[in-house]
RNA sequence: GCGCCCUUAGCUCAGCUGGAUAGAGCAACGGCCUUCUAAGCCGUAGGUCGCAGGUUCGAAUCCUGCAGGGCGCACCA
């Protein structure tokens, strides 16, 4: 139990009380009540706006309901005082060892502090990723890639449990391509020279894969029927461009949990399995749709299709199930694969898509509600675009397929933990500037690196200390249990309050679905620490490492201790090793 | 024509389920290194939160309309 829940817990019994005393209606809903730290320190070390919120509720002024419920929130054993201020605020200030019981739980908690369980061990779903299995990850998967990771680590912080998941699209005319690019190669690898038509797949990653089947087979395909050998071409080349892709996975420090293929589904007849379900609900029919009005494509002809009533769940328009040929069409298959989902138990599914899927979310959305008759949620994270510059310029790219940036590329020029960490240093769905120059460098104008310089400069003081503090013990246990008592100043403190955040920061990252929360709640927390440390140059009784005072300096070692836990814990999430020292 | 996303300081962006005087970084200006890392800290200046209505004790946040920018718009994935 941290500080904050604990006496959020504590006001809303102070509510049931006054229900039961009749001063207020019984049973208010106090569920919007929240204890925050407030931004003006003058505000007290915390505030809760629970008389605001339950004013209504209760049909009292929330000024005059506050002052029924703050001397209450007085007489806990927590607080030192409260006023009620502005429209009806109620600020605390904390006993000092309130702080120091905190510092604590930190301390004994470790990179543990901040786990939740509000998730209950309820399963979710992210899907994310999710690129085709026709070449190596570009720089465009990067940022969805991270996203959904970090937003599955949030979540499983926050107490659920979490399964990671790749949808492997390898049955679309795509990989029908990628099939044929390849037995070009292998055409290539037995001798013949070759000329790759536009719209097919360029890219050399074919090359070792076609070799191996020339190795192998000889040159029984090359004058064979497509048909003949079209279908294991296919599985070649998707089964070599996912371990390809998994590889840059790995690059990234992600590892999904299940990756499924949308072929599997085509096999297993679990599309006519899912549609004949929606047929069963009058969910589908035939009909025709009209143009897209504004913009109608040169080759458009009325065609009759099988379309999903989408309509009727939200939707914009039905939406066609089957292609002209009579093949499912994608949504067909994403439709059998959000069921297959909900089939495996889950009511909670959160797919992590690009900009250019936008479109997509609504009939998605009113497909899962038609398929769990409104059991299931889907919620669909947006990401945008990255614009990758250098040096203030936009890094040119050419638009001929087989020529872009690589996820790989950018890995390995600035390291996986700053790929990772700029991706998360702005919200999803807005476009994002990627500076090669600026991401690498050391300055606080780079959040990455102000972050971990914050760590590092703690472990520097921790090796420090135990070289020349010969007299204080730095071990985990004698931190543990140092004198906190000790701590009182009001950048010490500090401190400690913006660590007591981040159980809420977790919680609400989880919620809200936005892992970059956890970022900008590092950047906070760096700067109340960077601010701490400096207090030591005007003030050398402020230091950390006081010579004459071993227990003030194992206080003070407490508490970096609890900052470098909390720092670990928070670059954990995001999926993001905390370093030792600057280079 | 329609849908989704975006619009907050000169620039790049935060702003938690509506809360107090809207916050950071960069750029500008002024301070702090015989000091555990000055790769940092402190301060000053800078904003009609795109525009107009609405909802209410209270709106950057919710609703409606409008403007500008981005993404997308039958069978592709």
């Amino acid at each position: 139990m941290t500080l904050l829940s604990t006496l959020k817990d504590q006001i809303n019994d102070i509510v049931g009380q006054l229900g039961a005393a009749d001063v207020v209606p019984a049973g208010l809903d106090t569920s919007n009540v929240v204890v925050e730290l407030p931004r003006n320190p003058d505000h007290g070390d915390l505030a809760t706006n629970v008389a605001m919120v339950l004013a209504k509720a209760a049909g009292m002024k929330p000024r005059d309901l506050a002052a029924q419920i703050g001397p209450r929130i007085e007489a806990l054993e927590l607080v030192s005082s409260i006023e009620i201020a502005g429209p009806g605020f109620i600020n605390l200030r904390l006993a000092p060892a309130a702080w120091h019981e905190e510092l604590r739980t930190i301390l004994a908690d470790g990179v543990d502090y901040g786990t939740s369980k509000i998730g209950a061990g309820e399963k979710v779903n992210v899907e994310y990723v999710s690129a085709n299995p026709t070449g190596p990850m570009h720089v465009g998967h990067c940022r969805g890639a991270v996203v959904g990771d970090a937003l599955a680590n949030v979540l499983a912080k926050a107490g659920y449990a979490v399964t990671r998941e790749y949808y492997i699209n390898d049955a679309g005319a795509q990989v029908q391509t990628l099939a044929r690019s390849l037995h070009l190669r292998y055409r290539e690898a037995l001798g013949e020279t070759i000329t790759i038509p536009d719209g097919w797949y360029p890219g050399d990653y074919l090359v070792p894969v076609a070799q191996e089947i020339a190795q192998r087979d000889g040159d029984k395909w090359v004058t064979a029927d497509e048909s003949a050998w079209l279908e294991s071409f296919r599985a070649a080349a998707a089964d070599a461009m996912m371990v390809l892709i998994r590889e840059d996975l790995a690059a990234l420090g992600i590892r999904h949990d299940v990756f499924f293929s949308e072929k599997a589904l085509h096999d297993a007849a679990k599309i006519d399995e899912a549609l004949a379900a929606f047929a069963d609900k009058g969910l589908t029919y035939k009909g025709v749709l009209a143009p897209p009005k504004g913009k109608e494509p040169e080759d458009w002809e009325p065609r009759e299709q099988t379309l999903f009533r989408a309509t009727r769940f939200g939707d914009d328009t039905d939406r066609p199930l089957q292609k002209s040929d009579g093949a499912w069409t994608y949504f067909a298959a994403d439709i059998a694969y959000h069921r297959d989902k909900i089939a495996r138990g889950f009511n909670h599914m959160v797919d992590v898509w690009g900009a250019d899927h936008g479109g997509y979310i609504k009939r998605m959305k009113a497909a899962v509600a038609a398929l769990s008759d409104g059991n299931a949620e889907l919620d669909v994270r947006i990401t945008n675009l990255v614009k990758l510059m250098r040096g203030g310029e936009p890094v040119k790219m050419s638009k001929r397929s087989g020529d872009f940036v690589t996820l790989r590329e950018v890995v390995d020029e600035v390291g996986h933990d700053v790929t990772r960490f700029m991706m998360l240093t702005q919200k999803p769905e807005s476009p994002l500037d990627f500076d090669f120059e600026k991401v690498t460098e050391q300055s606080k104008d780079n959040p990455v690196f102000y972050v971990q310089y914050a760590h590092a400069r703690i472990r520097s003081v921790m090796r420090r200390a135990a070289h020349e503090a010969s007299d204080v013990d730095v071990g985990a246990e004698s931190l543990a249990n140092a004198p906190l008592e000790n701590l009182s100043h009001s950048a010490e403190l500090a401190v400690i309050r913006q660590m007591a955040l981040w159980p809420s920061v977790v919680e609400n990252a989880a919620r809200a679905h936005e892992p970059h929360r956890v970022s900008y709640f590092l950047y906070d927390l760096a700067a109340t620490f960077h601010a701490l440390w400096n207090q030591g140059t005007e003030a050398p009784e402020l230091r950390f490492l006081i010579e004459e005072n071993p227990e003030l300096t194992r206080a003070r070692l407490a508490l970096l201790q609890g900052v470098a836990a909390v720092i670990a814990s928070g670059l954990g999430v995001l999926g993001v090793e905390p370093v030792e020292e600057m280079r």
